[in-house]
DNA sequence: GGTGGGATTAGCT
DNA sequence: GCTAATCCCACCA
């Protein structure tokens, strides 16, 4: 079953535990690729200072002021694209860090121009480029074909490690973190 | 209208 | 560990 819209109409902490162990799926031209959601960061509002919406509205960041069960999506470096799921409170939002492939792991290979399995996806801007998600996906309902996410069973909380946010230079101090714990696909332990 | 930095990655040492 | 690649955008003037 597809998660409902009101999955994302939670708190975004909850939400970035409970991503954890879900299937992400893109059914795209070149077919469809899937990875177990195995990473997660929660960007909060308006006391998280590494959260894009810290400053307000833009129009870079108004998927992240907009309806909860959409994706967010931005470019970094020039060169990559971030994956975030947008919740319930305004201005904030998911991050997808990394996945363990499911599905269509040819298809990741041919992208990503590469053989090694366990680095097709495990950091936020690899799973982005081997599922073929661009920037065309920004603010897309993620409760349909062809981006959206599939329920699983829950984890066992013991399986879930929780940590500080990864990569940013403000709000170091908020463990904002979730990850499977022993999951050799987690982008770093 | 100019500018500085960024929720990164791959490849080299 | 270090660094280049590379560009959009928020912010200040």
């Amino acid at each position: 079953m597809i998660l409902p819209q009101d999955f994302y109409r939670q708190d975004t902490k909850i939400v970035a535990k409970n991503l954890l162990g879900k299937l992400l799926v893109h059914e795209s031209t070149l077919g469809t690729m899937a990875g177990r959601i195995v990473e997660t960061e929660a960007y909060l509002f308006p006391n998280d200072p590494a959260s894009h919406s810290f400053r307000g509205k833009t129009k870079r960041n108004e998927a992240l002021f907009g309806e909860a069960g959409r994706s967010y999506i931005y470019s970094i470096f020039g060169m990559h694209f971030c994956f975030n799921v947008v919740t319930k409170a305004e201005g904030e939002a998911v991050l997808i860090r990394s996945l363990e492939p499911v599905m269509g792991i040819e298809i990741m290979k041919k992208i990503r121009r590469m053989e090694k399995i366990k680095t097709l996806c495990n950091g936020p801007s690899k799973l982005v480029q081997s599922l073929a998600i661009n920037k065309t996906h920004n603010q897309v309902l993620l409760t349909h074909p062809p981006l959206y996410i599939m329920d699983q069973p829950s984890l066992d909380p013991k399986q879930i490690g929780t940590s500080f946010r990864i990569g940013i230079s403000t709000g170091q101090d908020l463990a904002l973190r979730y990850f499977i714990r022993d999951n050799e696909f987690v982008s770093r332990r």
